[in-house]
DNA sequence: GTCTATAAAGAGATAGAC
DNA sequence: GTCTATCTCTTTATAGAC
């Protein structure tokens, strides 16, 4: 599922400069929002002067359409070919949510990035996108309801809604995962299908007497 | 469960400065983030000049800050008044879902920049910030825990877990919710309430034949 | 309470040498 | 490819009159 590239929060210092660019932005945007970011800082981090950076690029504004997009493109490429090797409307939902979770996760700048600052691209580059973006979460909601039809989820609500409820669970899982806390992206993967399949009621959906309920 | 105030799209312009100024810096940031907004542009939605708006305020992050404390102590206020009029677990938690989402949803200019740009403040303002965050975030996972020690939740996923999932699905919503779009703020409560409680897997839990399955 | 005017700092971006 | 030096613009915030 994953290229050989080691995790995002470490960058080899050794790689070009034009290499390093992306991922080092990336992390500064994430750690201070792009707005606040600097190309003073982005140059520190990379070791070379502000200057050297427009080398490389034409405005700042590069950076994060560059890394919107590759966030984009790479979640898609990453989960169509997941889904392309499962047969089953279920096994495609199941590993959609892993997929989608485990490869946000892996590269967690470049995602939180694209999630929370693509509004500061103007213009075409804005719409463009936002348009890959709603391409996505139309795959989420098409699989969603390919398993309705199947008769593996139920009808109700209908996939626009179930994948409404479905985008909530995955896109905030970014804002608040941490790379060596006490959840790996794996064992979230398996909390959020149990959850958004089943629910938290009591399994058989029968109710215990009203009486053994706290006071 | 809300006070008399209109919605947070609208700001009557007879109002006194003061008590204008929140909403509109609220509404701004919203619409363009913190950083991005500037002292101008607030001033001129105001109707006054720039200087003035420093006699309300010492800087441009009080604003941040005093907007940051009204989604929380409003939200957990609402939240804790409505759970305290019920009285089984299985109500409260269905009231927490309605109550936060109705209340984040009416004030989304207030709670949707408290979410996105708590992380602009410095310091102590920050920490104190992220404890009321955290706070809230305790009730939810106590209402999960209550309801679970009565069993009319599932005793795993552990609350911890379960409120993540619970978590995710409600802060998501502000990020999309549009004032006038197909889903009111109670379909949307009903629909995550259904969704966290009984998942999406076909109630009783028996799956239909595989040859009904899509090719 | 609100204004005009301005200070002081920091931002993105460019010119041109090496 | 990277540097030094600098330009130009915008920002937050303040001083002091009315």
């Amino acid at each position: 599922m994953h290229t050989t590239n080691e995790p995002s929060d470490t960058v080899d210092t050794t790689e070009p400069t034009a290499s390093r660019l992306l991922k080092v932005a990336a992390a500064l945007f994430r750690e201070k929002g792009y707005v606040s970011s600097t190309t003073r800082e982005i140059a520190a981090r990379l070791g070379v002067q502000k200057a050297t950076l427009y080398y490389y690029m034409e405005k700042k504004e590069d950076l994060l359409y560059a890394i919107c997009l590759d966030s984009l493109v790479h979640l898609r490429r990453e989960v169509e070919l997941a889904l392309s090797q499962q047969s089953t409307p279920l096994d495609r939902l199941r590993t959609l949510i892993r997929v989608h979770i485990c490869t946000i996760l892996f590269d967690q700048n470049l995602h939180l990035t694209m999630i929370r600052e693509m509004r500061e691209l103007v213009g075409e580059r804005r719409r463009e996108v936002q348009r890959l973006r709603d391409e996505y979460e139309e795959l989420v909601r098409q699989s969603i309801a390919e398993a309705q039809a199947a008769g593996v989820l139920r009808p109700e609500p209908r996939a626009k809604y179930q994948g409404l409820a479905l985008l909530n669970l995955l896109n905030w899982t970014a804002t608040w995962y941490l790379p060596h806390g006490e959840l790996t992206p794996e064992q979230i993967s398996e909390l959020f299908t149990e959850m958004f399949l089943e629910g938290a009621l009591p399994r058989g959906g029968v109710l215990p007497p009203a009486s053994l309920e706290k006071e």
